[in-house]
DNA sequence: GACTATCGATTACGCATGTAGTCTTTTGCT
DNA sequence: AGCAAAAGACTACATGCGTAATCGATAGTC
């Protein structure tokens, strides 16, 4: 169980964050959750009726839930955020690379680009660099090409 | 110049990594270095077709740029890698979190998720980990929640 | 009890994408 | 010179996505 195929698309994204971060809403309460956009419009600057394609679109790939209450919806995520959130990196990771890992060059630069936009706290860079301890030393030797560091 | 525009998708990208890879190639080399996809079959599965279509997709999107040799093209990248890795990378992020930059919970398990799967020299271990030094300390007090841990 | 504000369901529609096929021109071979 | 092979151009078509509007049922209001 547990679809591994669903997939969002980004303004499924917009969605599910504000169930992820607000328990269980009403369609309306969805909407109204919703970030202005970068020009100040209020919900993303969407139509309330978009954001009920968006959920319903949801419930129909199993991103969602709902529970009726009277006429109406309650919605609550049905997948998980952490593994959402894995999936979508691992995709980019994919596209960016290829099946089997590869290039630190490119993949690196991108990281930092990540790294650099992020709002860290200090224990979660802890955690990161303890990982990036962690890969020291497993230097890939694939790529004899200009070496000139080590040890 | 430079379209801050461009945008690829996940078929797109897997031709443009081959032109990035090797050099200018004619429409029927990026169709013979395209990889073999997961079932083994070769050049991604894809129709001879389907790599000229997407070449002139990335030709119309400024993504590549060709010289015309004889009655063939020989064709290039226009766009830089990492510049595109970095949009790519950054979209992302934006998805996950939002437009400004969010919660480091979520953010970090993700960027974790992507260190844990990149190949990574010891020269970009060391690069990285600069980074988040320079971030240490920065820690943005605007999530006051479970801290617990620390000094 | 009648009318209106809502709700969810269904339908719409243009653009992007994945995945090709057909058409026309060019060119290389014989 | 003639013809088949190959190249690029144009066309095709289903699906997904962004962005809604319309439609029929319901429920709350006066």
């Amino acid at each position: 169980m547990s679809d591994a195929e669903t997939s969002l698309s980004p303004t499924e994204w917009e969605v599910m964050k504000v169930l992820w971060d607000h328990g269980p809403l009403a369609a309306r309460d969805v909407f109204a959750k919703l970030p202005p956009d970068a020009d100040g419009a209020p919900a993303r600057g969407w139509a309330y009726k978009t954001v009920k394609t968006l959920l319903s679109r949801l419930v129909a790939k199993g991103a969602i839930d709902y529970d009726q209450i009277g006429n109406s919806y309650l919605y609550r995520p049905a997948v998980d955020r952490d593994a959402m959130s894995r999936q979508e990196v691992g995709g980019v990771l994919e596209r960016l690379t290829g099946p089997g890992a590869v290039s630190g060059g490119v993949l690196s630069s991108a990281i930092a680009q990540f790294l650099g936009g992020a709002e860290l706290s200090d224990a979660e860079i802890d955690k990161l660099q303890a990982i990036l301890d962690r890969k020291r030393g497993q230097t890939p030797d694939k790529t004899p090409r200009k070496r000139g560091r080590r040890s």
